[in-house]
DNA sequence: CTATTATTGATACTGAGTATTGACAGTGTG
DNA sequence: CACACTGTCAATACTCAGTATCAATAATAG
């Protein structure tokens, strides 16, 4: 178990090999833009943005990294999770499996969990709701120990109509 | 109850009047825009985006439009909900309480419901997570009656990493 | 080694907004 | 009613998050 900031979700790491594996697995080519972009993601312990990662390897271009990070989530070793306003973080996982994020609105640390729960709510939502259930998003915000401690994230978190619900 | 797609989801009609009362109570002046834009959102029965508002009154600016929506958001009367590929559309609603939203991948409906099982999930989740919980993003996808009669909507759900998640 | 096919990067585009700004309009007070 | 004070406006330009196109090139299968 990776993090310390919580006591229920994890946060698998990936090496630069693993993640050129999952995509060899996924049926991709081995080419050198590929690996560039393992290795940087490798070294992320953090989330990040598409941009930044368009920032720090000027050599490949856009639509590549955007090509490749889409393949990485299908490849089941990313996962993109949306922030309280909105835009889109990304970070290393194993996302093989069901589960949903756990954010933090202090360091956007993007950690993973599941819980039965969720899937008991959405059992009897399927039960409720009278039509084909096809899909849903869940995203928890919280606020880290770690940031508690050093009073990050403590901002109003804005949800301008964007139905992220405070309570 | 307006909707005949599902039993348990109601959408509130707004009239001009309700939307323009709503505005002013939440603290806005009333100007020529903005009773174009009520006109226009009280005529729509299914959900929009921005730019098809925009596009649909073209005297008025972009940002005005933006605002407004922003504004009528606040006031309680608009939602915005996010589709299975992550762009936002609006919807005329009573957001005042606590709800999530149903959204039709065929029509792009949306619907509010309220459902226990997900405040005792969310209850659960508090107690689960060690850390203060600041709020949360839930939205289920269906295919309603209608269009699952019709055949709309039952292409794949696009969810390319987007952490919408089937079944 | 060669043919096939996937991949690349450049460029330009879309969608969804936000920032800026000078002009203008609504309103509250005198 | 006049005036000032803000709120609001439209236009423009900008950001961010991608996607589309396409000719050139690289990876791999046979």
């Amino acid at each position: 178990m990776a993090t310390a900031s919580t006591k229920s979700a994890s946060a698998v790491m990936q090496t630069e090999s693993n993640i050129l594996a999952a995509l060899e697995e996924h049926g991709s080519r081995m080419t050198w833009p590929r690996r560039q972009l393992a290795k940087m993601l490798a070294r992320r312990t953090e989330s990040f943005s598409a941009e930044e990662i368009v920032a720090s390897l000027p050599t490949l271009g856009r639509a590549t990294v955007y090509r490749t990070l889409r393949l990485l989530g299908e490849a089941g070793v990313l996962c993109k999770a949306t922030m309280p306003d909105g835009s889109p973080r990304y970070s290393l996982d194993d996302t093989s499996h069901h589960h949903h994020h756990l954010v933090c609105v202090g360091c956007e640390r993007i950690d993973e969990f599941r819980h039965p729960s969720i899937e008991r709510m959405l059992r009897a939502m399927k039960a409720y709701i009278g039509s084909e259930l096809v899909g849903h998003r869940l995203e928890l915000y919280h606020r880290c120990t770690a940031c508690r401690e050093t009073g990050q994230g403590g901002e109003d978190i804005h949800m301008h109509g964007t139905h992220v619900h405070a309570h």
